[in-house]
DNA sequence: CCAATACTGAAGTCGTAACTTCACTATTGG
DNA sequence: CCAATAGTGAAGTTACGACTTCAGTATTGG
């Protein structure tokens, strides 16, 4: 679980389909495959991706498994973001100084 | 310049370097390629997918390309993810008040 | 002026990752 | 009990993307 793995999950489109499906609640694999049009072994396969990175969580119950958000992933992600922008926050606001002179 | 092609061009580890690099300040294309192992065509090239995103921009002055850290692509992903926390947040939330009963 | 520097377009190679099919396990409703 | 449902490993195909080489264009220092 690191942000390397986080980036390279999200760089995938349907990935990041199956996260946003994943804002609405907790759902089935059957469930997420559906408006897919492709597999379900293919959705399961994305879903362990997901699940590596710790972008989401998963717990079987039965048959079926039942597939969340895991905020940890977001974190990380958000963490990175914060970062790259507290270093180059400061010298962009010099720059505004600096454009702002008359 | 969207957030699909931001995840893509994240999602690759050299751009991320080059990112990260520019971080420090604005560079040349040379001097961003001197420490990747990799050639100069592959580093413009890199560059080119990093400027389409919004991530990054560039100013041709003289036969040097100076580059340096476009915020647009940033505010971008900065927007997906506090869209994607504000999804579930509420409903983590409520699980949370799940969990605090005694 | 010209050799060196800084970069970029085009075209091709190669590895990886996304996807499929197939076979299989486990669970459940009727 | 058994057919249907839900999902997952294994193995193979294929498309794409990262990278290279090569050739070419500007620019600049000596």
């Amino acid at each position: 679980m690191n942000i390397a793995s986080v980036f390279h999950a999200l760089g995938d489109p349907t990935r990041r389909a199956l996260v946003e499906r994943l804002g609405s609640g907790p759902q089935s694999v059957s469930h997420l495959a559906e408006p897919l049009n492709i597999t379900l072994t293919a959705v399961s396969q994305h879903l362990q991706i997901l699940q590596a990175c710790g972008l989401v969580t998963t717990s079987k119950s039965g048959r079926t498994r039942n597939c969340r958000v895991n905020p940890a992933g977001f974190v990380l992600l958000g963490n990175w973001l914060s970062y790259q922008q507290s270093l180059w926050s400061r010298r962009l606001d010099r720059l505004g100084d600096i454009l702002d002179q008359p």
